[in-house]
DNA sequence: AAACAAACAGTCATGCTTGACTGTTTGTGA
DNA sequence: TCACAAACAGTCAAGCATGACTGTTTGTTT
């Protein structure tokens, strides 16, 4: 009953904390180094795991990297889920939930899965895992932030606007490698939970009102479009 | 008069074609094999240079490629000002607009700074070219698009909506990377385009149904995008 | 307690990229 | 036409990442 059919049970606790530790070792080496700065050698070395037991586990640099996509996965899907807990309810429940969007995106688990992303792109192999993988875990952060923001995607047009806010949180991580601009992304986003707050049918959530009044119209002819 | 200090001027073609053609082949390796990928006897090998010219022309992988960026920038620059020249006045521009920069962040050339600007993160010496070069072009594409636009950046509010506009893009353009199909996007730039018209205050442009409260739902699915 | 199996550790050869070196061609000025 | 300088071409050694190989330790079963 318990031995099916080989005979390591305790052992694999040393084996589960090993590949624990070099997962986590390839994701930070591949925040700080990048891709390809992340050789195999300073896996080990940062892992604390000599190089044959990290070959014995993983016997390539593809299959550590595979790996790591899934651990990472596992981070993205907890963080979101820890972060998805605490949201406001109430009229400040858009723009919480794009600006919680926007920091995952911002935050280096994102750096990390970019770096898979484009080195993906030009190896078959590596693509092969991450793609699935990755738009997988699309599907579910879409499906999240409808169930977040309780719209109704049958409603023409929400899917898209849905999916828009994950592209344009998206297109700000990628922003965010380069040069840190938090107070940017904040503006960005807080303007954007309005405009989808109003979009969406929500306008009596937020109500921009005092801050500008209707000078957006400034151009075309005041349509006064108040609200 | 014609001889300045040395005596190089009709040769200097010569000098200039080469040089396109290396940082011509780099653009495609870039596309094709990845930042890493893009090694220098292979960038000789496509644009069929010995590899003592390069040298001779670019001393070290960095030289190239940051003289690779500086290209890049110019095709950027030369392929959105030819796009904008023939967008269509009227009441479709703001949609002429967004797909215009979509699909520049889906080409090839979006696909190529997108490596670099992986590379960059974790490289010094790139990061200290390609940082000041990259965020010059954004700024450029920012007030090209307030122009293409003509919106008055001065209200509030507008800045940050075409600031959302070209990360959206841009992180669209980061989908198409790996394999995201341009219906997708052209469907979420759509509807973006309306959204961007109603809260910019054009709402005579892109007629559509009032916002008003949920209005959403009373148009179905029909909504082509033709007309 | 002993034997067996799996996990772990260290070392080394292979392959590849890089850029430095030397020779050749092309263009310019006298 | 000759001399000089710059651009160009090909080759080669150094440095490094990779992963294959062999030996050692730990754990389990009888």
């Amino acid at each position: 009953m318990t031995t099916p059919a080989v005979t390591r049970v305790p052992q694999e606790e040393r084996t589960r904390a090993m590949r624990q530790r070099l997962l986590e070792a390839t994701v930070e080496l591949l925040v700080e180094k990048g891709f390809s700065g992340t050789t195999t050698t300073l896996v080990s070395e940062r892992a604390g795991v000599s190089r044959g037991a990290q070959l014995h586990h993983f016997p390539t640099k593809n299959d550590l990297v595979v790996a790591a996509v899934a651990h990472l996965t596992e981070i993205r899907g907890q963080e979101l889920a820890a972060a998805a807990a605490q949201l406001p309810r109430g009229k400040k429940r858009t723009r919480a939930v794009v600006e919680m969007l926007g920091d995952h995106f911002a935050s280096s688990v994102f750096t990390a899965a970019l770096e898979l992303w484009v080195a993906a792109r030009t190896d078959p192999a590596l693509l092969e895992a991450v793609g699935p993988l990755e738009e997988r875990v699309g599907r579910e952060t879409h499906r999240l932030t409808v169930q977040l923001l309780d719209v109704d995607e049958s409603v023409a047009g929400v899917r898209e606007l849905i999916q828009a806010t994950l592209d344009l949180v998206r297109g700000l991580g990628l922003a965010n490698t380069l040069g840190d601009d938090a107070r940017r992304r904040h503006r960005i986003l807080d303007e954007w939970a309005r405009t989808l707050d109003e979009s969406l049918g929500f306008e009596a959530r937020s109500a921009r009102t005092s801050t500008t009044g209707d000078a957006r119209s400034a151009r075309t002819s005041t349509t006064g479009r108040s609200t």
